[in-house]
RNA sequence: CGGGAUGUGGCGCAGGUGGGCAAGCGCGCUUGCCUUGGGAGCAAGAGGUCGGGGGUUCAAGUCCCCCCAUCCCGACCA
């Protein structure tokens, strides 16, 4: 390719929308371009990176036994009505008519239509199992689209489905997607942990997630640097710390704390601990109202939570709901006297002497005693764990960090051949329903967790599985007619060795290319410049910045060496 | 969906509080000259319904109301 002819439209000066560098640097130099919030055009340098990523997932999948199909996007009401998911999915899903006025939806996953589509064309256990797979675009309203390509709600995904006859068959299917993610990963450079994971509302009963690490990562990872344990924040447990060991109860006393609503107020005012506080906190549910009770200085898991209710839907209560609940402004609420359903922190079980609100205005008790001055309806874990929480496993203290969610695994066993009736004839001539999984990889969203893991000040720094081109051949001076000439032999030299290589014959000045060149983030540089006269040009690594001097002759070993083939 | 902010040539911004007749700056773009190892220089140009609608006023980029869009925080989220 040769940049003259190419379209690749850099900007100087960072877009003033973007935050993180994934979004600035793909802007800059000219990978993407917004079309609306959580939408982006892929120009020609941005989709030759995307295509790798898809290349690379295609490989594997069809490595682990994967079939490419392609299913419809666009996806009649009947099947979401069918597996219940028409109003489960909620605002997220995109939902349009028809001209006759018939409901659709913008498939934002596959799971009813692959379902529908094996359930018609297989019958046999002698057929399975079976692994389906597609790349394509995703629909998803996001409340909240941002970050660029990390969170849109139009995005690029691979979604594979597997059929088995039995669970033994899903843990096989299951394993061999983990091992194929993991050879994804690795191939596209990301530095990556594999956590336990919620299965959320796709649902099913295991789940994993691929984690890039990289600090502008939405998602909460806890790890054990001991034993190994990982897993998502909204999914880990931990061991309860601070038991009370002990302590004789003493008698429940209301004390007036005028003004003091948040737990750092009622500890600074009463000079107890966070650790010994109750935090007492509304949420409703389907099912109602009910208290969620913690220690002040946790938070509570909603994830859990949810779980824990039975509830699809579950949201902090507002304010005057609270007031009538309890009979108190918000921050005077607590678990003595209190009329509503309790889901008691196990931590806070354990609690003696403790102090919550007093469901009064400026009130709050002291010397709670879980048990005594209050029922435990339900003791759970529902607290978020934290960085220093001991190992649910070792007991050894966990560490926190940031992750991408670039990719999860889903056990979903029958959940959906169950509800839309999916079945085949097994040995026996039994009818039995489907077992399956489900493994995501967001592909758009691999491409920018890849950039937040590989750039520094100057731009993008491609792995070269992934670099749009692996070589840039720069003349410095492009009137010079030996440069040129020079340029244009080395770059037919790569491009017959096999090496994608773009030509940067622009007549900018050099700094401009320069300049260019790091933004874009090719893997290999080769600079024609004066020496050309002599024959020999510039190599340069640029991830390391390690330049050498080498005869045009030999420039294709030199770009080899670099790319460690 | 709550909170905050922003919207002025392709990009980045100033102007706005106290309305005043001239809509500016830098970058980019076009043409010419010049220059060629890290986003050069000089000169001449093109390009704007000041997000949209309504209102106040002799007069609105500027004040008021409504709407739209975008971004950030939170909530939410396979």
């Amino acid at each position: 390719m040769r940049a003259s002819t190419f379209f690749m439209p850099t900007l100087r000066e960072v877009p003033a929308e973007a935050e993180i560098a994934s979004h600035q640097l793909l802007l800059r130099a000219g990978f993407i371009r917004k079309s609306a919030a959580g939408i982006y055009t892929f120009l020609p340098l941005g989709l030759r990176v995307l295509k790798k990523v898809e290349e690379i997932v295609r490989e594997e999948m069809n490595r682990a036994g994967g079939l490419e199909i392609q299913l419809p996007i666009l996806q009649a009401a009947d099947l979401w009505h069918r597996s219940g998911r028409w109003h489960v999915y909620g605002p997220e899903l995109i939902r349009l008519k028809d001209r006759h006025g018939r409901d659709f939806c913008l498939g934002p996953t596959h799971e009813e239509i692959v379902t529908e589509l094996v359930k018609g064309e297989v019958r046999s256990y002698k057929q399975l199992p079976l692994l389906l797979y597609q790349i394509q675009n995703k629909y998803r309203d996001e409340k909240r689209p941002r970050f660029g390509l990390l969170r849109g709600r139009e995005f690029v995904m691979k979604d594979l489905y597997s059929f088995d006859r039995d669970e033994a068959g899903l843990e096989e299917s299951y394993r061999k997607m983990y091992t194929a993610y993991e050879r994804v990963f690795t191939r596209c450079g990301l530095d990556f942990r594999v956590v336990e994971a919620d299965t959320g509302a796709i649902g099913g009963h295991d789940s994993h997630e691929f984690m890039a690490l990289a600090a502008a990562g939405e998602a909460t990872i806890v790890y054990c640097g001991a034993c190994g344990y990982a897993a998502n924040a909204e999914k880990a447990e931990s061991r309860s710390t601070g038991e009370a060991g002990g302590e004789r109860p003493r008698p429940l006393e209301r004390v007036a704390t005028p003004g003091k609503r948040t737990v750092e107020e009622v500890t600074a005012f009463l000079g107890v601990p966070a650790r010994k506080i109750i935090k007492t906190l509304v949420y409703q549910s389907d099912a109602g109202p009910v208290a969620v009770l913690v220690r002040g200085d946790r938070e509570v898991n909603e994830v859990k939570l949810q779980r824990i209710v039975g509830s699809l839907r579950l949201e902090l209560a507002d304010g005057p709901t609270v007031e009538k609940l309890t009979g108190a402004p918000v921050g005077f609420a607590g678990p003595v006297g209190l009329n509503l359903p309790l889901v008691v922190d196990r931590e806070v079980a354990g609690l003696a002497n403790a102090v919550a609100g007093a469901n009064a205005a400026d009130a709050h008790y002291v010397n709670v005693n879980p048990g005594r001055d209050f029922t435990l309806d339900t003791v759970a874990d529902v607290r978020l764990a934290a960085a220093g929480d001991p190992c649910i496993r070792c007991g050894e203290p966990l560490s926190a960090t940031r992750g991408i969610e670039v990719g999860q695994l889903f056990k979903l066993g029958d959940k959906y051949s169950r509800v839309m009736e999916a079945t085949f004839l097994d040995e026996n001539g039994r009818e039995r329903y489907y077992i399956m999984g489900c493994y995501g990889i967001g592909i758009s969203r691999t491409m920018a967790a890849v950039v937040e893991q590989h750039h520094d000040a100057e731009g993008i720094i491609w792995p070269w599985s992934l670099a749009p081109f692996k070589v840039v051949v720069l003349p410095v001076n492009s009137r010079d007619e030996v440069q040129a000439a020079l340029a244009e032999k080395i770059y037919r030299m790569l491009v017959t060795a096999g090496y994608d290589t773009i030509l940067d014959d622009r007549q900018e000045r050099p700094g401009v290319k320069f300049k260019d060149a790091d933004l874009v983030g090719y893997p290999v540089r080769i600079t024609v410049g004066q020496k050309a006269a002599a024959g020999q040009v510039e190599v340069r690594n640029r991830r390391s910045g390690e330049t050498v001097l080498v005869d045009a002759a030999d420039v294709v070993q030199a770009v080899t060496a670099i790319c460690g083939v």
